[in-house]
DNA sequence: GTTAGTTTGTGCGACGGCCATACAAAAGGC
DNA sequence: GCCTTTTGTATGGCCGTCGCACAAACTAAC
């Protein structure tokens, strides 16, 4: 007899939220590739002609999307159509704290980058005041540059290090950064008050970005691991992000996986963020991690050496690359995923761990049917996407 | 932003498609508990009274629906409600065929069961189409029950213990059958072809039973672990059964536990199966398990040796309950679950299994916000919960 | 007994959305 | 110049929900 909330699992259908569906199904066709007509976007989604005339119209309207004024025919006769594609005037901000730099750009619905900032701080036992100070000052200038090229911003997301809770917008808990219970929404209100702002974990939009102009677009399930001092993962699952009960999924760096493995940050023993952490495999390879040196510097160490072939070096990320792999295969497993996509600073040290990465998940992923695995790094440190809804 | 995309990529929404989703959020706010009126289910889903009436019409129509004609209010004062609840009428045929036995239920939506049978048999090395054959008998022999009640069946789903392709309705691999590739679903369509039927994995079905009638009725993302003489996992996330990108999801028992731990039977080695499976547990607490002994018995044996204190069987209880604590913890980091529920085999071992998980799953899942595990016994060996669309 | 008050269930018009059809527009082919 | 083909738009119809009003049924109070 307890009560259920009542929008707890299906929530009531309306004709808004056909409408809905269907604009984003109609943008989302536009988006995935080349230019097309509203014929064609017609056709391949099984609307009738009027009705996606009308969602069209719509987004136009509301500065989504444009023609581009050419009339190209698709056929041999008959009238040629206009082309539609994504407008560039409306723009997103994606923002990302890092233990040892922030970032900041600005991508319009293409993909484009329209503005782009890297600034090397070390944030690893920073107060959080400054350094979201720091970000905000990003943030103005970029709405500055925005306003100055006409450009509509629309929304901003924050990529953040560690476990956050996406509706009070905080961060939770960020071990490498020795940060917990940040309001990081409700801070940056304060400072940059004109931009609607999310928070979201860097690896689940790490996903995003991979799977909206990265080397995910052509697939609807995978997983993109995210390594730096930790390992996250975002996991997307017939296309859209996972994310569990709570927001939480994807904890990918914290799965066991010797049960008598050595502690890790978390409290727990045997985690793969302590076989195969940036960290971890520095110190395997023989290089010696410093609390106070840029985490960035152990990464770019690593592939030096294992371009020169160190073999120590080499080793150490062969070992990793089971081990990643292993892991991954655990998750490929439960997931029934498509691919998995390594990133974050396993890109440049990729062509050392792809082996061992292929080589795990063909022996201990159980369903026979299985797909190649890409692997490749992020095409940015952090991907904001945005979809009109 | 980041707005709820109501139906998933690709599919147009139409008419249709609210009056299905609503259709089924009422059907649902009815099925979850106790029996409800027209009112209330329009407090709970925030549709109009008008509308859920229509809606209501319809399922009663379909005799889906019923109302109890006794009329209680709830207030102290108005018009008193006409509760409704589910029909009794329309059943649905509940099929298992495991190693060492066959099982035959029959449902109605209530979750009532109107008809059972059990029949041991030992299927490890036979041929399939003997078994296909006894399992038909059962079921046209069910058939002739419900004609003879005068209930109206509607289908059947065939719980299989492996790899399970539901579109093409085939069992593609089952290593403890010796099975592989066949087509479970048109076989039984030539044995007894009055009745539409579905396959899916018996971990799988074993999780929907407990969210229809079982401990997770609550809870609407869970992971139920379903052990046998292997181990699978059908796994909930916010109130539907999770199935991956090809179907195959939920693969527990060969996510890798130890990198070079013994060999398993899916050619890999370290899965998780060959700590906490049936037959490992029973080796390890000194149960020689014969090849062509029932595999139940090993199962009771083992009960009645915990039950005794048997400090081998004990120690060995105790070792896979943490051993299956922290794979449990790994799918939970990943998936971000409300509740684990143990399930088949584990069932009666539960007790001694319990603290083991509970304690693996404190100290190595990430997430501080944790709510406790469940864990009881499945209440039928397979479960075949149909719904209405 | 009568009346007011409350809750439930249903009927009717309105609004919004998609579909089917028809129609104008813009080319190429003969 | 006319026909064919393809594109994009406009109009009526159908469907589903919403808002409102209203009858029904029961309690409470005078």
């Amino acid at each position: 007899m307890s009560f259920e909330r009542p929008t707890s699992a299906g929530s009531r259908a309306d004709q808004s939220t056909i409408r809905r569906a269907n604009l984003g199904v109609v943008l989302q066709q536009i988006a995935g590739g080349a230019p097309r007509s509203r014929a064609r976007v017609a056709a391949e989604t099984g609307l009738t002609r009027g009705t996606v005339s009308s969602l069209v119209g719509e987004l136009i309207e509301l500065e989504l999307l444009r023609e581009t004024g050419e009339n190209a025919r698709s056929g041999r006769v008959g009238r040629p159509a206009q082309s539609l594609e994504l407008a560039d005037r409306v723009v997103a901000i994606g923002l990302e704290v890092n233990v040892d730099y922030l970032a900041l750009c600005v991508e319009d619905l293409t993909g484009a980058v329209r503005h782009e900032r890297h600034l090397k701080t070390d944030n690893r036992d920073s107060e959080p005041g400054p350094v979201l100070d720091r970000l905000a000052d990003l943030a103005r200038e970029a709405l500055d540059v925005i306003a100055g090229e006409g450009l509509v911003p629309v929304g901003g997301a924050v990529a953040l290090p560690g476990l956050v809770d996406q509706k009070s917008g905080t961060l939770l808990r960020a071990p490498n950064l020795g940060w917990d219970e940040i309001p990081v929404v409700s801070e940056l209100a304060i400072r940059v008050p004109d931009l609607p702002i999310l928070v979201d974990n860097e690896a689940n939009l790490a996903a995003v970005a991979e799977h909206w102009q990265g080397v995910a677009q052509d697939i609807e399930s995978f997983i993109c691991v995210f390594g730096e001092v930790g390992v996250g993962a975002g996991i997307f699952v017939g296309g859209e992000l996972y994310r569990g009960a709570h927001g939480y999924g994807g904890e990918f760096g914290h799965i066991t996986v010797d049960p008598d493995g050595p502690p890790c940050k978390c409290g727990s023993n045997g985690c793969l963020e302590t076989y195969v952490g940036q960290d971890a495999i520095a110190r395997r390879a023989g290089i010696t991690v410093g609390s106070g040196a840029l985490a960035s510097s152990a990464a770019s160490d690593l592939v030096q050496r294992a371009r020169a072939g160190d073999p120590q070096t080499l080793e150490s990320l062969s070992e990793a690359g089971s081990c990643l792999g292993a892991g991954l295969a655990s998750a490929v497993n439960l997931f029934d995923l498509e691919a998995v996509i390594v990133g974050g600073c396993f890109g440049p040290l990729a062509p050392w761990l792809v082996d061992g990465v292929r080589d795990a998940l063909e022996r201990r992923v159980l369903s026979a049917a299985w797909s190649p695995c890409d692997v490749r790094a992020s095409t940015f440190g952090e991907g904001a996407a945005v979809r009109g809804a």
